[in-house]
DNA sequence: TACTGTTTTTCATTCAGTGGAAAGTTTTTT
DNA sequence: AAAAAACTTTCCACTGAATGAAAAACAGTA
């Protein structure tokens, strides 16, 4: 929490973040990020948490709240994300033309299988969804868009790490850890390595209750004009509903899918895949 | 550009945003705001545009950065909306329980009425875009989440104005002056508060056009826990397909589905709805 | 009412952000 | 290809702004 520099990436002589960084500015973004993960902070709480001192933290806030980034809840003085914030926010999935190009995609997916789709994308050594379409069931897999999760438990994150070069993969990995989330995720790196070569053969990754028990996943990468996987999209549901037997079909969907929305935004295939 | 504090709203005697902002903090918001608003920017371009010094800006976009906030894209440095953002904004989302809630809702009214439905709230005088569920058809209207427009002239901002208490409407349309989109926009106070009246008296906000020219609107108000509206409910679309001769029926609808959104979220319709 | 636990404000100190200019890039022009 | 233009990044001295401690104001509670 204390360290804003992206984990993994190779320290590089010059590394820009280290050095030229505003630091009242740093500091303002760490309060931000805090208030964005929990849901409702007091001053004292945000000031304990980021290890500021009272004055400093407030003045960030009121000047933080002039642009519309935090807004007071009145009764008991708790600070929230604002507007502003979503606003610019929303600018990325703007720009992300993945987003817009998915949509279709995602929509036929999920009304084919019945499952909740997901779009993902990889974001600085993790995986950040952003948008799903819902399946009209009950019982339903959940990850409102701005969730950030680990790589090695979600069946995108797995897609991408298998078409993503190995010394890359082995980098993330080494630098991320890996986290069990359930009896079933993935922790030791020789067992994960496996799971990716299985992956690339049969062409989709499976996230068997690996993050959360009882939920299975089935995903396919989305690559760039480089070849390069820099998405993902998946089918998610219960593993009651999903069984492993279903997956080669779901599997085929899945990529099918992806595959379109490759295509769509300019992304080229690349030959092993 | 230059200013940023949020208008309309009247100065108190001590307007905390006035005093105890921190500078550098501020400066670097206004800068995530225009890469926000723009779409890739240079260093140079956004140094002329707010109007700070090069190397100032340079500071605040490595430190922004390091945040994941901004995001540069190699091919003419261009700088962009980061992931980061995205994720610290959706958390606004996440908020405010009103999308959760009328995503059903929204998806329903879609389906019947066939065209786009779209949820705004309102923010620092001007209606912000939450979520849509887009129609099928393959002319729709379409408005980013993220994107804030002027109330005047969008069905929800007149169904917010239309239920706000007189003297705020007022102070708000004073405020923010009544911008011309299109010739049948409402740009004189007179003509804009007889359709306010209109407007209560049918039960729902009607726009014709007033906004974008041969796009129609029809729209109702979300209440909270006091009465007060604080969101908006709306079906838009091409006027071909939405006939002035339909928006009784259209109304209905809408206005339905915003009283269901209401008592979803714990509001309480007022007694003069 | 007085008593806690907050949030604002104040203020002196010092540190960190600033702009200008130099150095280093990349891109465009000749 | 060389030269020039345009822009990004680093350096540096200076000063103004951010800081924390503590006081003041403001709740909420007993």
């Amino acid at each position: 929490m204390s360290d804003a520099r992206p984990r993994g990436r190779p320290k590089s002589f010059h590394d820009k973040t280290e050095q030229n960084t505003v630091q009242s500015l740093d500091r303002a973004l760490m309060i931000l990020r805090v208030v964005g993960e929990a849901a409702g902070l007091t001053l004292s709480e945000l000031a304990t948490k980021t290890g500021q001192s009272a004055a400093t933290v407030y003045r960030a806030l009121i000047t933080l709240q002039g642009h519309g980034f935090v807004e007071v809840e009145e009764p008991g003085q708790l600070w929230h994300v604002g507007g502003g914030a979503f606003r610019v926010g929303s600018a990325f999935l703007r720009r992300t033309k993945v987003v817009e190009r998915a949509r279709q995609p995602m929509d036929r997916l999920m009304r084919t299988t019945g499952e909740t789709a997901n779009l993902g994308v990889e974001h600085r050594d993790m995986v950040l969804f952003l948008a799903q379409v819902e399946t009209h069931e009950t019982i339903r897999a959940f990850f409102p868009p701005g969730t950030l999760g680990a790589m090695h438990v979600s069946g995108i994150g797995k897609a991408l790490l298998a078409w993503l070069p190995r010394e890359r993969a082995r980098q993330m990995v080494a630098d991320q850890g890996l986290v069990r989330f359930t009896p079933q995720s993935l922790t030791e790196p020789a067992t994960l390595f496996a799971d990716l070569e299985a992956t690339r053969q049969r062409g989709y990754a499976i996230d068997d209750q690996e993050r959360a028990e009882g939920m299975r996943c089935v995903a396919a990468p989305i690559f760039n004009a480089y070849g390069e996987p820099v998405a993902g999209l998946s089918v998610s549901g219960p593993a009651f509903r999903m069984a492993l037997t279903k997956t080669a079909r779901l599997g085929a969907l899945v990529r099918a899918a992806a595959d379109e929305v490759t295509g769509a935004t300019g992304g080229r295939i690349p030959d092993a895949y």
